[in-house]
DNA sequence: TATATTACTGACCCACCGGTTAGTAATTTC
DNA sequence: GAAATTACTAACCGGTGGGTCAGTAATATA
């Protein structure tokens, strides 16, 4: 009999060769959200996947190209959708806007992912080489649909013709510091904003100033 | 004769007791904001002050000290001009929120200020302490003053009554947003945006958005 | 010129972390 | 059940950076 207990007891560790990069991943997403960067430190990723630092590196060249894999799990596959969806829009593109960045908000804003998006904010100076990738494979991606968006609404005289380029920036703004908000100082405040309503409310506003004058109360609200 | 050329020569240092904190917060700002809180080293700093890191601990308690300094010389004296600035406004609210937004810009976006609030935007997560400084000694302060601002508006009737917290979070986001954009992925873009047409653009969006309907021309562009 | 004062230096400490690798134990194969 | 394979561990390495402090050189004083 041995002294250690070790009658019917787990082993040590199991091999799950096919579970790890999975398990790595989601670990990854969830310290990068909670740290950022350059604060995520490899060995916290691993011991939350239950596994050692030397496994993440079976699987993961470095800290970069995990960073990247997380981005193509998460991130690439809602832009896919996003531009299937904005595609095969059949309505006005009052209501496109205002669907696009509810279901924006909702898929990413009010999930963890949205920690990426500040993450990359915040961080791309000091990783260049991330931030080009980012830039790349999001950012510029989700740029051109927006744009696409106020083209379409331009062309069919919904908005009144402004530049697409600020628009766009003005437009995705909102959403972002909302994001970012989240993930700073939204808990010092004594009444921390109450993320529906804070939409609604720019929605609106945005509307109305997108709106070729004379204003036309076409959105569905 | 000495082996080195000392004749002459500068003396390899000076006492200059009143100038280094000065000297040292200069270079404090300048390589916070290249390189955010947490990626400076301290020796950097005091390299760029001419200085050795032993120095500048005779002259700040640490790195957190040293930042909170950095923030009491350059935004908070900012913050109380606009104070002033927005007591004493004597025209039209719509009029008084352009010119407060574009002083905003000129005095602080277009600075390497702006870097300090990418900065705290990024990282404030990470430092709870500092988080808590700035959200009581700029932001609070900042917010409570554009708040003032839509009041004055609602009460004269110049802006339609909207919630005025998440008016102030619209409002201000495509300023911070461009602030942060600066500092991040602008130079990533094709075409840069151009900072003065995008405030034109949004000042315009937002005195449309804001104002009562019926639409009414007013706003002094 | 001699002595006292102190602003300043630079070497040091130590905890941290990305990345590496020799060895081990779980599993597969025969 | 023995041998071969390999997923996984854990100890290690080397560079880094906040913070410390004994010593030094510039200046003040007399």
């Amino acid at each position: 009999m041995p002294t250690t207990l070790e009658i019917k007891s787990k082993p040590r560790w199991e091999r799950r060769k096919d579970a790890r990069p999975q398990e790595l991943l989601a670990a990854a997403l969830d310290i990068f959200v909670e740290r950022g960067y350059a604060a995520t430190r490899l060995d916290d990723v691993a011991a939350r996947a239950g596994v050692s630092k030397g496994t993440l590196y079976l699987y993961f060249e470095n800290k970069e190209e995990l960073f990247k894999a997380v981005v193509r799990e998460n991130l690439v596959p809602a832009l896919n959708e996003a531009e299937d969806y904005v595609e095969n829009y059949s309505g006005s593109s009052t209501d496109l806007l205002r669907e696009f960045i509810l279901a924006w908000w909702k898929r990413i804003g009010e999930t963890k992912l949205s920690g990426i998006t500040k993450l990359m904010m915040a961080e791309s100076g000091n990783f260049p080489d991330v931030a080009r990738f980012y830039h790349e494979e999001v950012i510029s991606r989700g740029n051109t649909l927006i744009i696409r968006v106020l083209e379409r609404g331009m062309q069919s005289g919904e908005f009144r013709r402004i530049d697409k380029v600020h628009a766009n920036l003005i437009i995705v703004s909102p959403v972002l510091m909302l994001m970012m908000w989240k993930h700073s100082f939204n808990a010092l405040q004594p009444h921390p904003i109450s993320n529906n309503d804070y939409l609604d409310s720019f929605l609106d506003l945005i509307t109305r100033g997108l709106h070729a004058a004379p204003f036309s109360f076409s959105n569905t609200q």
